[in-house]
RNA sequence: GCCUCAAUAGCUCAGACGGUUAGAGCGACGGACUGUUAAUCCGCAGGUCGUAGGUUCGAUUCCUACUUGAGGCGCCA
């Protein structure tokens, strides 16, 4: 008997009368006097979930059917049948139910067929992904990065897997999780005192990388058109909805290109992501839309339409000014927009995602090139309404001389980095990247708005369980 | 790292000017009923009120510290 996902079998492909068999969990079950009990099976295949027909006559029914509960593994067979029910389609009428796996004590499982907190939840993070939330946010997760994949790939990008252990420390970042294979308690030192690194797995002090950006740099200067994807470390102590200390990131570098040309990749990127949930993942969405927020489905289809709003500094600087609101934070010329600046920008004043462009040159990192005024740097950030930066991307410094320049004034090492200023010495070129924060964008597009409940198993201060 | 709030049943919460047996809904369990749909109805069990001190005749309630969690800010994606 072939085995089918509740998908397929409610998507109709399944002629009437075919005998079927599913493997899933138990969601809910119903028993009638009829002789029958109606038991639904989730199998993670997608939100709906299947009714398994279970009449009385089979062996097992008083021994084991009408004890299941919520999360009972089970192998159901029989024949799909039109439903004699109002809420779906198709059943199964099922000539047998193995029951792979019981729930042991269903009163304290933590997952009981009722609403629970996403905080309760995250206390029971290998359990969670068993309710419609967290899968629903599973799915979704999947769809946003295969959509990333998809559209760079079919753009002619190549994914390169930089490394996650890096030796520079100087990308300014963040802060970094130390690598090391030395005995804490009892480090070699050198004459000095100091910890002798040279004696470390690396010879030398490494770390976790904040950022593939650097390293992708190099193959972008041969390949020209590139991307990372994959987990990035920070070991910042942030306290937020939105941080965490390991999260998934994309950088695309593209070379011969500007700062507009890197805005108009991160906004078609976007969109098509935004496109391919909508349309692959329309019973996830209506799910966000039902129970987290109904504004989420309406939200995605504009953004898809519209152009995203495109501002430069100095002019979301003067328009926040002129609006006359009073802010907690200083606001002027030169200062690094605070969240309350960012987000009043792009919810009141322009009401949807807002590319900010062309920022002060003191705010920003080493790596973005000077502007001819001298003062901004060809910088942008994407904000989105409700989460804030998703997107913070610039055309890179390719002029050996501005940019060594550049590291001395912010006092970073060249030394270390001489790899880097090499790209500028042999064949540089103009060339431009960004970098999305996954969680982020997963949390815009569902409405979800903890990054802790869009990550499986969130590293944040204080929590690595699991 | 800073600020604020919270912790009472498996879960979500109410409550007690400090005083005898701490309540509800949901879940679980038992029963009634029904081709049911988060079914409905009836019943039953379930709590050293986060931990440690302090004040008091008496603290789950007031105070202090700690722990854990949440939200905001900063850092950023």
């Amino acid at each position: 008997m072939t085995s089918y996902s509740v998908k397929q079998l409610l998507s109709g492909v399944v002629a009437i009368g075919s005998q079927v068999c599913i493997k899933g969990w138990v969601r809910t079950r119903r028993d009638s006097k009829a002789g029958l009990s109606f038991v639904s099976i989730s199998d993670g295949s997608c939100a709906e979930t299947l009714q398994a027909v279970v009449e009385s006559k089979l062996s097992n029914y008083a021994t084991e059917v009408l004890n299941l509960t919520k999360d009972c593994a089970v192998i159901i067979s029989g024949e799909l049948v039109a439903s004699q029910g109002g809420s779906q389609a198709v059943e199964i009428l099922a000539s047998a139910v193995e029951v792979t796996g019981f729930v042991e004590n269903p009163d304290t499982y933590p997952i009981s067929p009722k609403r629970h907190t996403v905080e309760y939840l995250r206390e029971h993070a290998h359990l969670r992904v068993r309710t419609n939330l967290i899968s629903s946010v599973a799915r979704v997760r999947n769809a946003v990065s295969m959509a990333i994949h998809d559209y760079l790939q079919s753009n002619g990008f190549y994914w390169i897997h930089t490394p996650l252990i890096t030796a520079s420390d100087c990308e300014g970042a963040g802060e970094l999780f130390k690598v090391t294979t030395l005995d804490l308690s009892n480090p070699p030192r050198d004459d000095k005192g100091n910890v002798n690194y040279k004696e470390d797995f690396f010879g030398r002090e490494a770390y976790l990388t904040v950022s593939g950006q650097l390293n992708v740099e190099t193959y972008c200067m041969g390949l020209s058109k590139v991307y990372t994807f994959g987990p990035t470390f920070r070991a910042e102590n942030s306290n937020t909805t939105r941080h965490l200390a390991e999260f998934w990131m994309v950088e695309p570098e593209i070379a011969f290109a500007n700062l507009m040309d890197d805005a108009a990749l991160a906004q078609g990127m976007l969109k098509h992501v935004f496109k391919t949930v909508l349309n692959n993942n329309s019973d996830d969405m209506r799910f966000f839309a039902q129970f987290i927020d109904k504004s989420v489905v309406t939200r995605l289809e504009s953004m898809v339409n519209d152009s995203f709003e495109m501002i430069s500094y100095t002019d979301a600087i003067a328009r926040l000014e002129k609006s006359g609101k009073s802010f907690e934070n200083p606001l002027y010329w030169g200062v690094d927009m605070a969240s309350e600046h960012e987000r009043f920008l792009c919810e009141e004043l322009i009401g949807k995602p807002t590319i900010v462009t062309d920022y002060p040159k003191d705010i920003k990192a080493f790596y973005m090139r000077q502007n001819e005024d001298g003062k901004t740097v060809a910088a942008m950030d994407i904000l989105a309404p409700g989460v804030g930066e998703i997107v913070g991307g610039s055309q890179r410094e390719e002029r050996y001389d501005v940019l060594v320049k550049r590291m001395q004034e912010m006092g970073v090492p060249t030394e270390s980095l001489d790899w880097y200023l090499d790209l500028r010495r042999f064949g540089t070129a103009p060339h431009a990247g960004f970098g999305l924060g996954l969680e982020r964008a997963v949390s815009y597009i569902t409405g979800v708005q903890n990054v802790r409940d869009i990550i499986p198993f969130p590293r944040t201060p204080n929590n690595a369980a699991y």
